[in-house]
DNA sequence: ATAGGGTTGACCGATACGGTTAACGGAGGC
DNA sequence: GCCTCCGTTAACCGTATCGGTCAACCCTAT
């Protein structure tokens, strides 16, 4: 990958960071068009070609600057370090609205090449990454108390669905094609609030009145 | 469409469906070829292009199928009758599961279809269906009685919550690739026996000793 | 004016596409 | 044995699209 990339203005680089994710999100590898990227980014083919030798190494730098930015941004939220769940969550939604504001096809495009199968690149994502989130998921179950939680609650069930659900709704919005990130918050916000109301033991107690 | 694909002997009808449901699945209209389909189908590109004029009405029964065939399965569980919220899912599961067994990929090919764009022929997609699902939860919110759910809750967030958690678990397996189905019915039972004893008064009650 | 680098339209060979056609092969009737 | 019918296919057609290249075009800074 050509270094003189980095040297773009930043606002062409998100164009064609946003390109490459959105047309690799939509079609299998093989059947995303460089030409697609190129005419999305509002640069000429050759132009795209001169910054990534092929289209492989476009791809996987795609995946690793989704990877990275993901991380950066969730480091920079606090997300790893808040003890409390759900001030937790909230830190993570955060940076991942950030993200989807920036990068509106992200998330579309990690899920894709995570399972992508074409032989050419299969290999090179799985091996870069793995086990990432399901390990810190574990580590963050364990440091839970269920005194915090309403009484016989099983809080790996909550958890898994709670993730579930917030990828549920992210996928609604994916799908949908228009990213209204904001409407989006107004969401993942209630369904915070929502299961705030529902789990911990405190705030049940008063609704309970 | 040629009649004559309704008498094939029924398992090559499905491996023709699944194929169709598979390749359009994963890739635009566009952008999904009428070989790879006849491939995945097991028989010669020629002989689809004998049962189906051409892509569009093939793509289209494919739609009208899946429509179809998801409404039978619903009804003839019982889905739409149950009078228990909970009871009533379990049945849309069980339908849900039937279908998945029978087409894997047809839910996949569901969602896409209905958000894609392509002009040859997201006009007829749109127009087939639409507020189907959301005219049907209105109705099930409701006939809910609260006094059956624990006290302050949001019934319409709780059914929405719900909604979205069974869409990012029915996700992770779509993505995933391989339809594990049995897991997802274990999955699926846990996260129910999970929503009962959480906003069932009398089962929370229960807990709660 | 000229040298240099960012940028592109035009091009290349290969292949993949939707759709057609002529022919194959086997089952049934005579 | 011969013919007919019909499900099925390999081979084909014209076109479009693909990944990738290249010579030439700006534009700016000397």
């Amino acid at each position: 990958m050509n270094p003189k990339f980095y040297s773009l203005p930043t606002e062409k680089q998100s164009a064609i960071l946003n390109a490459g994710f959105h047309v690799f999100s939509q079609n299998t590898y093989k059947k995303s068009p460089m030409s697609e990227i190129a005419d999305a980014a509002g640069i000429s083919k050759a132009l795209l070609f001169h910054y990534f030798r092929n289209k492989k190494e476009l791809y996987l730098f795609l995946w690793d600057t989704c990877c990275r930015i993901t991380v950066e941004e969730m480091t920079r939220s606090g997300a790893y370090e808040q003890r409390d769940l759900f001030t937790c969550m909230d830190s993570g939604m955060q940076a991942k609205l950030r993200l989807m504001r920036q990068y509106p096809d992200l998330g579309a495009f990690a899920v894709r090449a995570f399972y992508e199968k074409d032989p050419e690149v299969s290999a090179e994502i799985r091996e870069s990454m793995g086990q990432y989130l399901d390990a810190h998921a574990a580590k963050k179950l364990q440091k839970l108390d269920p005194e915090d939680f309403i009484p016989g609650i099983d809080l790996q069930m909550m958890y898994r669905e709670m993730y579930w659900a917030s990828e549920g709704c992210l996928w609604e919005y994916i799908q949908r094609g228009c990213m209204d990130v904001n409407a989006m918050e107004e969401d993942f916000r209630r369904l915070l609030a929502h299961w705030k109301k529902t789990y911990l033991r405190k705030e049940r107690e008063e609704a309970s009145l």
